[in-house]
RNA sequence: GCGCCCGUGGCCAAGUCCGGAUAUGGCACCGGCCUCCUAAGCCGGUGAGCGCGGGUUCAAAUCCCGCCGGGCGCGCCA
C-alpha cells in the first residue's frame, strides 16, 4: 500500500516529533499543527519556530531549538537540525523520492485524490436567470464552482452539482412578456428620434407575430442556440417597461401588470403560461448549458424553482413560516422580521409573499434548501457577492424554522469591464460563447506560427479546443474569488507566463520526452529512484508530493486559485529540470532511467493538477 | 448614511484565516540562450516594504482601532 498523502506524511511525522521532544525536554503537551511552517525550499521542508514557547520553557528560542533537535532520534527519513529560533526538518531525499514516485505510479490518475470521506456535498452552482447567454461577469460562478466540485471530489466526498433555475420569478416572467409581445423586426414604433435609435424595436399589441413565433415555436436548427435570440426579447421588456413608465410607450397598456399577471397565473398552474414558461426558458437553458459545456462545466441535476411551487413544497415552507412570531403583514404581503430572528442585516423585513399572494425568490429559495438537504449531507452554494443579504436572510429563516443548515457559501466579484459591470439587461456584456470562440481562434493562430509546419490542420484545431478555452479558465479562477477582475481581452487570451498554455505546454514536453524514449505515457519503468540527488530533481519530486496535500487543503476551505499556482510552479520545476538534467542523454542507464520515471510522474502530475481546473492536457501542442 | 468585500513593484496576482528567517510569481522593460529531450520555454537584471495613520507584540503585509479609495448590498427583483 502506497502512501496516498507523501507529503502530508512527512509533514506529519514532523509534527509528531516536535510534539514529542517539546514534551520531553520540557513537558509541553500542546497542539502545535498550525505553528509548523514550510518556508521556502531552501530553508528547510518543515520549520518550527521556537519563539512561541519562549516564556513557556524559561529558554530563549534558540536555545530551545537547540534542545529540540538533541531530544530527536536521528531516522533515515527526515533531518533535524537547529538553526536560530528555528527547528528545521528536511526530508531525506532518498525517502522522498521513493514515496513520491511509487505513489504517482501506483495511484495514477487518482493521485491526488485522498480516501473516500463517505459525505455527501450538494453543490449549487451557476443557477443564472435563463434570460439570456452567460457573460462572463457571470461566468466565474460555473467556471470557480465547477472546479470545486472537482476539487471535493478529488477529497473524498460524493458530490452532485446542481443548476437552480429560475423560472419562475420576475426576470422569466419579463423574458416571457418580451417574447410574447415584442417584435425585434424593428420598424414602425414612433418615438423621439434620439430613443428611435437607443430603442429599435417593435412593440406589438398582437402577440405572436413572425418574430415571436419563432421563439416559441423555432425550427430545428434554431432550437440549440436561442439564448442569444431570446436575452434581446428580455432586453427589449425592459426597455419597454422603462418607457412605459416615462409614458412614451404602450399607453394603453400596463406591462407590469401584464408580467405580474404572467407570475400569478404560472403559479395557480394555469397550463398554457405553464408551457410557455417552459418553453422559452428551456431554450435560454439549452443555451446556457451549451456554453457550459464548451467550458467543460457540468452539472448533475437541475432543479426549476417552479416545480417547488407547484408540487406544494413552497407552500408547505410558507406554511411553517406563517406559524412564527417573526412572521407580519404589510399591506397584504408576509414578510419575516429579522430582527426578531436575532439578525442583524440592511433589511429587517424578508419578505416571503407578495401582496397578490405571490411566492418570492427567497421563500422559495428555503424550500429549496430543504429539498437539497433531504439529498446531501452538506451543502455549497457558489453565489456572486451581490446574494450576501439574500444568503443570510435564508439561513435565517431556516434556522427559525430549527433548523440547522450544514450550508456553506462560496461568494465571489463579478467580473466587470473597464467601463462598469456586465449586464445583460443593458447589454453592457461580453459572453461568455464570444470570448471561448476568441480564445480558439487566437490559440489556432498561436499553433499555427510555431507548429504549422509540423502538424496537421486537425490536429493544429484540437490542440486549439484544448488550449484556448483553458486560458480562459485557468485565467478566471487564478485569482481568488472574493477579489474583483477587471476584464481584458489581453489578459484573457494571454498564454504566456501564469497560463493553462504555459502548464499544457509543459506537459506535453513530458509526452514528448516519453515518447522519443520509447514509452507510453504511464509506463517508464519503476527503476531505482535513489539516482535521483540533483537539486533539481529533488526540487521538482518535492512538488509533485504536495499535489494530495494541496487538494485536501483546497477542498476544504473551498478555493481552486492555489491548484493554478500549484500547475505553474510545477510546470517551472519541471522546465528547470528539464534544463538542468538531460534525460534521454543521462550519464548512466540507470540515470536514464530514474528520470524517465520522474518525467512520466510529472506528466501524470500535471495532467491530474489540471484536471480540476476541467482543463485536459494536450500530449504535444 | 449604514453593513460586507477588496487595496501588495509601472501593470496583474500569491502570501492575510492559524503573526515569525532576506515579501513570492507573472506581464511589461533591459541583457543573454534554439549544431542540445517542443523557445507557449530557460538564465540574469531594474523595480515594492505591502492604501494612509495609530495600537498590540520579542516579532505585523498578516491581529485591533480610525481614516481614504474602489466594488457590492440596504426591492412586495433575482
Amino acid at each position: 500500500m502506497v502512501e496516498p498523502d507523501p507529503w502530508g506524511s512527512f509533514r506529519d511525522e514532523a509534527i509528531a516529533w516536535t510534539c514529542e521532544a517539546l514534551h520531553a525536554a520540557y513537558g509541553i503537551a500542546e497542539e502545535i499543527d498550525h505553528l509548523v511552517e514550510e518556508p521556502d525550499a531552501e530553508l528547510a521542508d518543515f520549520a518550527f519556530p521556537c519563539h512561541a514557547f519562549a516564556s513557556q520553557a524559561q529558554a530563549a528560542p534558540a536555545d530551545i531549538a537547540e534542545n529540540l533537535e538533541d531530544a530527536l532520534p536521528p531516522t533515515d527519513e527526515m533531518t533535524v537540525r537547529a538553526e536560530g529560533p528555528y527547528l528545521n526538518f528536511d526530508v531525506e531525499p532518498e525517502a522522498l523520492v521513493t514515496t513520491t514516485l511509487d505513489s504517482v505510479r501506483e495511484r495514477s490518475a487518482g493521485y491526488g485524490e485522498l480516501p473516500e470521506r463517505g459525505s455527501s456535498v450538494l453543490v449549487e452552482h451557476t443557477s443564472a436567470n435563463p434570460t439570456g447567454p452567460l457573460h462572463v461577469g457571470r461566468a466565474r460562478n460555473p467556471l470557480l464552482a465547477d472546479s470545486i466540485v472537482r476539487l471535493l471530489r478529488a477529497a473524498g466526498h460524493h458530490v452532485v452539482a446542481e443548476y437552480y433555475v429560475n423560472d419562475m420569478g420576475r426576470q422569466a416572467a419579463t423574458l416571457v412578456w418580451g417574447a410574447k409581445n415584442v417584435d425585434l423586426r424593428g420598424d414602425a414604433y414612433e418615438l423621439d428620434p434620439d430613443e428611435a435609435e437607443a430603442f429599435s424595436f417593435d412593440l406589438l399589441a398582437q402577440p405572436r407575430d413572425a418574430a415571436s413565433k419563432r421563439v416559441l415555436d423555432p425550427g430545428p436548427d434554431e432550437a440549440g442556440k436561442l439564448d442569444r435570440l431570446l436575452v434581446q426579447y428580455y432586453q427589449a421588456a425592459n426597455r419597454a417597461l422603462e418607457l412605459h413608465d416615462q409614458g412614451r410607450a404602450l399607453p394603453d397598456r400596463d406591462p407590469e401588470d401584464e408580467i405580474a399577471d404572467l407570475i400569478q397565473a404560472f403559479e395557480a398552474d394555469d397550463e398554457e403560461t405553464a408551457t410557455e414558461f417552459r418553453q422559452i426558458v428551456t431554450w435560454a437553458m439549452k443555451g446556457i448549458r451549451s456554453s457550459l459545456e464548451d467550458a467543460n462545466v457540468h452539472h448533475d441535476n437541475v432543479v426549476f424553482e417552479s416545480e417547488l411551487v407547484l408540487d406544494g413544497s413552497v407552500e408547505r415552507v410558507l406554511a411553517d413560516l406563517r406559524e412564527l412570531d417573526a412572521c407580519q403583514t404589510e399591506d397584504g404581503a408576509e414578510y419575516l422580521d429579522m430582527e426578531q430572528l436575532g439578525v442583524d442585516t440592511d433589511k429587517p423585513q424578508m419578505f416571503i409573499t407578495r401582496g397578490d399572494g405571490t411566492t418570492l425568490y427567497g421563500t422559495r429559495d428555503v424550500a429549496y434548501h430543504l429539498d437539497k438537504l433531504e439529498r446531501a449531507d452538506e451543502l455549497v452554494d457558489v453565489l456572486g457577492e451581490d446574494h450576501k443579504l439574500h444568503a443570510t436572510e435564508i439561513q435565517a429563516a431556516l434556522s427559525a424554522l430549527g433548523i440547522e443548515v450544514p450550508l456553506d457559501v462560496v461568494f465571489y466579484n463579478f467580473v466587470s469591464l473597464p467601463e462598469g459591470s456586465m449586464s445583460t439587461r443593458s447589454g453592457r456584456v461580453v459572453y461568455l460563447d464570444d470570448l471561448l470562440e476568441e480564445s480558439r481562434t487566437r490559440a489556432l493562430a498561436e499553433v499555427r506560427e510555431r507548429r504549422g509546419e509540423e502538424l496537421s490542420e486537425a490536429r493544429m484545431e484540437e490542440i486549439a479546443d484544448l488550449v484556448g478555452p483553458a486560458a480562459l479558465r485557468f485565467n478566471v479562477v487564478s485569482v481568488q474569488s472574493e477579489k474583483p477582475i477587471e476584464f481584458s481581452w489581453e489578459k484573457a487570451l494571454n498564454f504566456e507566463g501564469s497560463t493553462a498554455p504555459f502548464v499544457q505546454y509543459s506537459h506535453a514536453r513530458t509526452c514528448g520526452i516519453l515518447e522519443k524514449a520509447g514509452l507510453d505515457p504511464g509506463q517508464a519503468p519503476a527503476g531505482d529512484l535513489t539516482a535521483l540527488m540533483h537539486d533539481s530533481e529533488i526540487q521538482l519530486v518535492r512538488r509533485l508530493a504536495q499535489l494530495p496535500s494541496l487538494v485536501r487543503e483546497c477542498a476544504d476551505d473551498r478555493k481552486v486559485h492555489p491548484v493554478t499556482a500549484y500547475a505553474v510552479e510545477t510546470a517551472q520545476d519541471l522546465n528547470k529540470f528539464y534544463r538542468d538534467c538531460p534525460v534521454l542523454e543521462a550519464g548512466s542507464p540507470e540515470l536514464r532511467e530514474a528520470r524517465l520515471a520522474l518525467v512520466d510522474a510529472t506528466r501524470q502530475v500535471l495532467a491530474n493538477a489540471l484536471a480540476l481546473l476541467g482543463i485536459d492536457a494536450p500530449e504535444s501542442m
